[in-house]
RNA sequence: GCGCCUGUAGCUCAGCUGGAUAGAGCAACGGAUUUCUAAUCCGUAGGUCACAGGUUCGAAUCCUGUCAGGCGUGCCA
């Protein structure tokens, strides 16, 4: 059962018989009938402000609307009371039946409830991290691939099929500062003099890299006399050595990405001068001294933008509108990008590079992971690849583990501008929120495996809802009633942070259950109603806990 | 100058796209355990929702302006 489905059904049919009988005018144009939760549980399970919206249009008091909506819908069996309050709300509150009716479906979908399977599932394409392989990966793609992975795991719990894709951007100028910056470090461990590059990495990793090309293909690289060359060749083993180690990271951090797309294959491949043509048929290219420019102005940027250079080079918007061009050509229904706070003003020309392909507008969107701040002993730390003084996502992993580091990243709105304190991530994990969550699915096992050795077998014993009558178990019924639809506006709004937020009520919600009131007794008509509550919870919080991409402990 | 994000309790942040008396965690203070895991629970305290207008039955939420912080504003990627 879903509240908000239920309820609308119950006020626009109570509407249409009002209608009927004569107590609406029926060429009354009605607003929409909206459903909310009401922030005070005594206003009921869901509410409306349905008589106060259309007063003015029925030339009424809200109150005596709500007065004539009443007598319909108290007439449902679902609905226990119907309130008429204050300045016109209409507050229903569903009968203790039809809440506890819901333990079933709970226990019977198991791993599938909160899960949805759509007939014509939606095929989604989510590109996150999307990180420079030039060096480690650092906080910020650390928040990106919390985020994109576990929004891409709401997505596919909404019934849509997800590829999560990472952009390598192996070509141009950072890529041969990387191999220049390799080449010094080389020379360096070989004795022979070399100037580093003003503008190279200076990382200690470059020089791990270096050792690397030493150790496992000197013989070819010494081959190589032409400068240019060598420079080309290490920065492509200097790319695939760090592209390496991010897979692993990530791997490590429970993403795991359908495909990782490289630009320099568009360039070789000749995808992007085929889509220099593609644009330019479809006259959204004009030339003018010597450079080929986009009409970004006319697909809702501020100004047109260049896409090759007067020296026939492409610029990095051409290949990243090939790139986009491609996934349009995959077949994806939808694509979303999440990218970092630096690239925000660079949203407004791809979209119009998408609109200018004909792709449809609400289909493509760009989100942006906000910026974290590291703190440290109470001071914010400097992150700078170039200056090699960051601090990387293999370190946070190895200092607080995944699981604490993904629920920290998960559990604010992207768009906030995040304050992660390490040390007291670290030094305070017993206080850490995802171990609460972790907990109270530690406890429910340890009751389960109680049962067992006490040789309690569920299937053997009647259930009784009347034992659910008291506060903490109605509370935990109906939050678990709105994981599904929790699951689905998180999707909708691509905003995760709303499973953790639910997830925290849940336990919550579950530990002061647990207080309040013990599950196995002798009466065992009341610890199987019981053992079915809180198998429920265990459900719940392990679905959700999955979405998160993070583990779910049975003892702790 | 222009654009984007942010401004809510001492700190870190929620606030369900406009609802009723603004919430949680941490920090502080006081209490609870012979019981299925105390990594828990209960209570107390803490607020000019940055500021000023506007829209309406109703605004932390929407519109305008101001202030503050961050980021962007390349023929870099």
């Amino acid at each position: 059962m879903n509240f908000k489905i239920k309820t609308y059904e119950i006020i626009t049919q109570s509407i249409e018989n009002a209608v009927r009988h004569g107590k609406f005018p029926s060429d009354a144009q009605l607003p929409e009938v909206r459903i909310e939760y009401p922030r005070e549980q005594h206003h009921g399970d869901t509410s409306t402000s349905f008589s106060l919206e259309s007063a003015k249009i029925l030339r009424r008091s809200p109150m005596s609307i709500g007065e004539d909506l009443k007598e319909y819908i108290s007439a449902f069996k679902e609905i226990e009371r119907v309130e008429v309050v204050k300045p016109g709300f209409i507050n229903l509150f569903f009968s203790f039946e039809t809440i506890c009716n819901s333990l079933d479906e709970i226990v019977r979908e198991k791993d599938k409830y909160g899960f949805i399977k759509k007939d014509k599932p939606e095929k989604i394409n989510i590109e996150f991290v999307s990180a420079n392989p030039t060096g480690p990966l650092n906080i910020v793609s650390a928040r990106a691939a919390a985020i994109g992975d576990t929004l891409a795991n709401i997505l596919e719990a909404n019934g849509n099929i997800v590829d999560r894709e990472f952009y390598i951007n192996d070509f141009g100028n950072q890529v041969r500062l990387l191999g220049e910056s390799v080449l010094a470090r080389i020379n360096e461990i070989k004795g022979e003099k070399s100037e580093f590059p003003e503008e190279g990495y200076h990382g200690q990793y470059v020089k791990e890299i270096a050792q690397f090309i030493i150790d496992n293909f000197e013989n070819e690289y010494e081959k190589i006399t032409d400068r240019k060359e060598l420079i080309d060749y290490l920065a492509v083993k200097a790319v695939r050595f760090n592209v390496e180690s991010q897979r692993k990271d990530l791997e490590d951090f429970n993403v795991k990405f359908a495909k990782w797309f490289s630009e320099r294959s568009l360039h070789e491949s000749g995808e992007v001068t085929a889509t220099l043509s593609y644009l330019e048929e479809r006259g959204a290219v004009y030339e003018k001294e010597g450079r080929k420019i986009f009409r970004a102005a006319d697909y809702g940027d501020d100004k047109d933008r260049v896409v090759v250079r007067n020296d026939g080079r492409p610029t990095y918007l051409l290949a990243d509108i090939a790139y986009h061009r491609d996934k349009i050509k995959r077949g994806y229904d939808r694509i979303i990008d999440i990218w970092g706070p630096d690239h925000h003003g660079y949203i407004a020309r791809l979209s119009g590079a998408m609109r200018s392909m004909g792709f449809d507008d609400g289909k493509f969107r760009v989100l942006i992971a906000q910026q974290v701040n590291l703190v440290m002993e109470d001071e914010t730390v400097r992150m700078s690849k170039r200056l090699g003084n960051f601090s990387t996502m293999r370190e946070l992993i190895d200092e607080i583990g995944v699981d604490a580091a993904r629920y920290f990243f998960i559990m604010r709105s992207m768009e906030s501008h995040l304050d992660f304190d390490l040390t007291l991530a670290k030094k305070e994990s017993s206080e850490n929120p995802v171990f609460y969550l972790q907990y109270a699915h530690a406890r429910i096992c340890s009751i389960f495996r109680e049962a067992e050795k006490r040789g309690i077998d569920l299937s053997r014993h009647n259930r009784d809802i009347s034992y659910l009558n008291n506060p903490e178990s109605i509370y935990l019924i109906k939050l678990m009633i709105k994981f599904p639809e929790e699951v689905y506006s998180a999707g909708q709004s691509c905003e995760p942070h709303r499973i953790s937020a639910y997830l925290m009520k849940l336990a919550q919600g579950f530990h002061k259950f647990y207080t309040e009131h013990r599950v196995l007794s002798d009466n065992l008509t009341k610890t199987s109603t019981y053992l079915t509550l809180v198998d429920s919870v265990r459900i719940v919080l392990k679905n959700g806990l999955r979405l998160l991409g993070i583990s779910a402990p049975e003892r702790m």
